[in-house]
DNA sequence: AACCTACTTTATAATGATTCTAAAGTAGTG
DNA sequence: CACTACTTTAGAATCATTATAAAGTAGGTT
């Protein structure tokens, strides 16, 4: 329920002007219960249908990235061929369900806590995430 | 230290021809003292330089694709444009050096135990996989 | 308001990994 | 040797993503 000069505050705060475009992307991400993960052509056909402005799809990509160096999105890690993204930029780990290709949350209580015994000198640490393949059964 | 004829059984026995080009593949992947990470780039260019023949790189990408469906191969799970196969199939988790793009093995026991305490019912799990993201230092 | 300039958007082309196609080659069998 | 299913291959096609470069805009300055 952000209203649109909550998006411009966060975009300028941020370093990015508020476009139209960046707006209308902020409320297909973030206008919304819950948070939710997608691929760049999800989120294309998202903003079809639900804005009247056209947006291409380079600013797509274009702000994709800029929100995920930012901070506003991360994105999964997965051997898929396309992107995965996500609205929930806590910490917490995932179920992908190979049979749809969709993503699933485990919450960070759902993991037993994660102990790393080995260290690489030199390195740090950006992020730690586990990825459960799941399909359905038969 | 393996020598042909182990390849050309293994091969046998899990119903593929033994032809030259899967017998160099054989060679280049397990004809060693450690078990490593490569992309099917990685691969092209390690068959042309240790191999005569040459193998064209639709070839390399069916066998990769017939490993990985037996079971001689895995997978890793990473978001780059590139697939990262590993020749080490037991059940382990994975550094990414980002600065390298470079895959290290986290053993299972450099791992404290995952317990899982969400199920997906109707779902079987196929893989639990860990990939801690590593950068350079500064 | 008019103006300036860096930032943004956009259509379009380029890239590059992967997959497809269909023709030529080969392994295994009888 | 002959047969057939499996395999290899060059080349084309696909498709997500990135690059290009020209037109548009935000936010400040005069
Ligand atoms: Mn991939
Ligand atoms: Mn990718
Ligand atoms: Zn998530
Ligand atoms: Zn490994």
């Amino acid at each position: 329920m952000e209203n649109k000069e909550t998006f411009i505050k966060k975009l300028r705060s941020s370093g990015l002007r508020p476009t139209r475009q960046r707006i209308e992307i902020c409320r297909a991400l973030y206008d919304r219960k819950k948070t939710f993960h997608f691929t760049i052509n999800d989120l294309a056909k998202i903003l079809k249908s639900k804005s009247n402005e056209k947006i291409s799809l380079a600013t797509i990509y274009n702000t994709v990235c800029a929100f995920k160096n930012i901070n506003y999105l991360k994105e999964i890690s997965i051997n898929s061929n396309k992107s995965y993204f996500d609205t929930n930029v806590s910490n917490h780990h995932h179920f992908f369900n190979e049979s749809t290709d969709e993503l699933i949350d485990l919450k960070n209580d759902d993991v037993g806590n994660i102990k790393l015994k080995k260290k690489i000198p030199g390195k740090k640490i950006k992020s730690v995430e586990i990825l459960v393949k799941i399909k359905d059964n038969n």
